[in-house]
DNA sequence: AATGATGCCAACCGCCAATCA
DNA sequence: ATGATTGGCGGTTGGCATCAT
């Protein structure tokens, strides 16, 4: 076992990829597509097993990869998504475009988790392993427990509705609205990915069916969010009506049928139309919106960091000067001043 | 300059789930 | 229904580069 098995023979190449094996790799690639990984290797001419190649085309010689130094936005994508999803690093990677869930991993061992540990957050749980009562890091690290328990409850919650509404379309609140798509057009089943919470108020692929001309497809994940190029990543606002909501123990979770968005990329805005018409949104409580949220709600307005991206969540308002929990708390992580661990 | 420690990252390994025959 | 095959994922390792002593 272990998909293409490596092991089986022992006169294939390991090691490093050599520039002509590269060569051989992309050339047939362009010319023929991966096709079968098992039977790539003997066609392209490489003494390599199948796995090794599907590796080096995924992490390395995919054209579509961006490679080198992350970006303050990545960085801070990468700590916050890592709060919400865990180890899992291809749904991380499906967040950030061009990334591959190796390098982001690799990222995370090697910088990230270093750099939360000085501070003496427990990377794996992203709580403070010990910390002193009544300072403003535990206090923060205290809603990070709040969030990550909420976090668990609306995942396990939403992977039963995710069931649900295959068989209930539209939550029963909507029995004018089409049926579910067939299964050759259909997304993933909603929320299993709790992520879209998250991104609702970032990018269309919030919407169960996204709409055209975004992106945010990773180059080796398979959890496909993604319907078209990979140019830009857009902020999306979408436009929610008709929306349950279900409370939590701190916060609550809603969905909505989504009437229509616009998209901003690079500063202006590049389309502005009707939702497709089973889209719906999956999107955290709206902190001062009444929870029936009996008029359209502007998801956009609720919550952007001082970067103008939406940061989700349902902690917003909490914090004094109007920042939310997570900017706060990635600004704690990028502080020069946090570099020591906190005084015990 | 030599050597050991540490950082970094490409690549490998083993497991799992989906698909196929 | 079942076993084999395949692709994908996350954890781990090997080896090179850089830093510290």
């Amino acid at each position: 076992m272990g998909g293409t098995n490596c092991n089986s023979k022992s006169e294939l190449k390991k090691g490093p990829w050599t520039r002509e094996e590269d060569q051989k790799l992309l050339a047939y690639i362009q010319e023929h597509g991966h096709g079968s990984w098992r039977t790539l290797p003997t066609k392209a001419g490489l003494q390599r097993c199948g796995k090794s190649c599907r590796l080096r085309w995924t992490n390395y010689l995919r054209p579509d990869i961006k490679r080198g130094k992350f970006s303050t936005h990545e960085e801070k994508s990468i700590i916050r998504l890592h709060a919400l999803l865990g180890n899992r690093w291809s749904a991380i990677a499906a967040h950030l475009p061009k990334r591959t869930d190796n390098e982001i991993k690799n990222y995370w061992n090697t910088r990230l988790k270093k750099r939360l540990t000085r501070m003496g957050i427990d990377p794996a749980t992203h709580k403070p392993k010990s910390n002193p009562a009544g300072s403003r890091h535990a206090a923060a690290l205290s809603h990070m427990a709040q969030w990550e328990a909420a976090r668990l409850e609306a995942e396990a919650r939403l992977a039963c509705e995710s069931k649900l509404l295959y068989k209930l379309p539209l939550l029963r609140r909507k029995p004018t609205s089409p049926p579910p798509p067939p299964p050759h057009l259909a997304a993933p089943p909603p929320c299993l990915d709790v992520l879209k919470v998250w991104q609702s108020t970032t990018i269309p692929s919030c919407f169960f069916r996204s709409p055209p001309g975004c992106s945010l497809e990773s180059p080796t994940s398979t959890l496909n969010f993604s319907c078209g190029n990979a140019h830009t990543v857009p902020t999306v606002s979408p436009m929610v009506t008709n929306a349950d909501v279900m409370p939590t123990n701190e916060c609550a979770w809603g969905m909505g049928r989504a009437e229509s968005y616009h998209a901003e990329a690079e500063g202006k805005t590049v389309n502005s139309q009707q939702a497709p018409p089973d889209a719906y949104v999956v999107f955290p409580e709206l902190p001062g919106y009444d929870c029936d949220l009996a008029g359209p709600v502007d998801l956009a307005a609720f919550n952007q960091d001082s970067d103008g991206y939406s940061m989700g969540g349902p902690l917003v308002g909490e914090f004094e000067d109007g920042k939310n929990y997570w900017n706060y708390l990635l600004n704690l992580v990028s502080s020069p001043m946090l570099e020591s661990p906190p005084v015990l």
